[in-house]
DNA sequence: GTGAAAGCGCTAACAC
DNA sequence: GTGTTAGCGCTTTCAC
């Protein structure tokens, strides 16, 4: 790779006035520029973002920080920001927290190390302990929460109302005459997961149907445990649940997967509503019925936010709340006929 | 962040020292390792990759390169060389070709100046002119191919035997009693589609049945197109088939929801196969019978490949090829019983 | 309008 | 065993 001093001496100029065109930081005498320009072309002279970011202390750089690269809902979410992120001239980087040990805290160490100027953080699921030290990292690092895991102090993020998304499925559910209705919890003890479970708690109490502990399963958001938590509500429930309602669309999968095996007809027998409408949501059969959360909007306003914080690091925190959609499907109820196509 | 200066002069030594300790790179005195160890711990301080990779002229990171984020395949084989890579010290980079109009040889580019040590180009889909400006840039950065389109000249790839693979997924179905196979193709003129489509052929024809044109449909590899081809072949076609072939999984996957959606019966009325087993494969009702890509092997392969490249940048190049397994299901043999449980 | 030079954080000669 | 220094490729004062 040509370098910034191979231009300036094919163009007989100095590096400095290779850098004011590149950078458009000081009127330069046209010809000059002009040889300078041609001379770049010549040798397909590309500046080192490396160097670059060295001496200006940053990389133009955001990475995303997500559970696991498993479920649809976080790669379409990547792409979304990633696009954002181009627009503003950033390029983002993907890191997954399922595989090795690493903490979210050593993750972001490493991110430093490398420059990153931000961070979205994608969902957390430390201990207490770490999460005061992320707080600490995130006075000096830019960071956007998008979990909103409960908290002493203020800190940015953007976040779907969970409990509103849950109250509005499980009224669904209700409306069409179901009374015995399982839930399938996400990783229990963060906000995320406790909102949504509450929407579905309060919801059943305003219908006067009782909440009861038997028809919730402490699960973790992965496609096994919807599986596994189906499995138990139908074998081990005294009363079979008629509607089975998921905290995310990848556990309902699995649970639809248990009740296909098995030969239960959705949603006739059984039905299975989720949480987030990732494509597959489209490819199961039935269809399943689930509440749509804009990613587009969501990825927009988390770059907004970010690239903000990086350039006025002081200025104060501050939640923003998006609103979804329930997505009604075959899997609750069989007058929508499946439709798969186009998926996007 | 605190910098090696930081360190030394808390230290009461110099940079150079403290550079020693980091990388054990020439004997300390003890009691000043001890020393040097005990204030980095204090100061929190962590090397920056950056100025390291600026004045070793290496980032140990290595870029993969996928057509899209949308297919699980690709998701799941970076996820895979990730690992692979993250053990012998090099992060990882995904980036996705699908959106904006960016070329291959932009990204290259554009990754070049951020000091990648070596890339891994899972699709190349460029024109010719393209591919010599690649095959270029492959002389001074280490590129390893996982397409083996058609060169003159020989370059790094692995690569499963797509002939090989499709040839036994297309006798399965004959075995069956199949004779009206009908094929969708891949991302047609690329050696990778190419292999798979002459492997159904040809075993078409060592089982003395005529190759029809009228049952090739050329697609792209995405979802909505094997929607499209299956569309096709039941509504356009003299005979329908009784038997669908797709070039991958997720095109196999998009055909049976066109099936679902019309009522079809599957495998009864039409089977379906697919290629790559990736997990959707099982998640689909019916299970889909498609020839499994070892993909551990795969991701092992590779990142083994492209750094003894990124270490010896003029040892020869060298194919690899890599065998992959029919797994047969529901789609096509329908005495086997859906089984999703675990999913991984 | 342009050049010389310092410096971002690090490593690697080279000297002692 | 340790310190001094040059330099990776760039941007940015500060002179002229």
């Amino acid at each position: 790779m040509a370098t910034i001093k191979d231009v300036a001496s094919a163009a007989g100029v100095s590096v400095a006035t290779v850098s004011r065109v590149l950078n458009n930081t000081a009127p330069v005498n046209e010809e000059t520029r002009q040889k300078i320009q041609q001379v770049m072309e010549e040798l397909a002279y590309q500046p080192s973002m490396i160097a670059r970011g060295m001496r200006k202390q940053q990389s133009k750089v955001i990475a995303i920080m997500v559970p696991s690269y498993e479920n649809p809902y976080h790669i379409k979410l990547f792409k979304y920001i990633e696009n954002y992120a181009k627009e503003k001239g950033y390029r983002l980087i993907l890191v997954g927290m399922d595989e090795g040990n690493n903490s979210e805290h050593e993750s972001i160490m490493d991110l430093m190390t490398r420059n990153v100027d931000g961070i979205i953080l994608c969902t957390y699921r430390g201990n207490k302990y770490n999460i005061k030290n992320i707080l600490q990292l995130s006075k000096r690092l830019p960071i956007i929460f998008m979990d909103n895991f409960e908290f002493d102090e203020a800190i940015s993020s953007v976040v779907i109302d969970g409990y509103k998304g849950m109250t509005e499925v499980t009224k669904h559910l209700i409306k069409l005459g179901h009374k015995a209705i399982a839930y399938i919890d996400g990783s229990s003890g963060y906000k995320v997961a406790n909102e949504r479970r509450k929407g579905y708690e309060d919801c059943l109490a305003k219908y006067n149907i009782p909440v009861s502990q038997e028809y919730i399963y402490y699960a973790d958001y992965e496609i096994d445990a919807g599986y596994e938590a189906c499995k138990y509500f139908m074998e081990e429930c005294e009363t079979k649940p008629t509607a089975i309602l998921a905290a995310n669309d990848i556990m309902a999968i699995g649970a639809i997967g248990y009740l296909g095996e098995k030969g239960y007809r959705i949603p006739q027998d059984v039905a299975v509503a989720g949480f987030d409408d990732i494509y597959l949501s489209k490819i199961i059969v039935p269809n399943l019925t689930t509440y749509r959360q804009p990613l587009n909007t969501i990825a927009e306003q988390v770059v907004k936010m970010l690239i903000d914080k990086i350039n006025s690091p002081n200025s104060e925190e501050k939640q923003v709340v998006i609103d979804g959609e329930l997505i009604v499907r075959g899997s609750t109820d069989k007058r929508v006929k499946d439709k798969m196509f186009p998926i996007n």
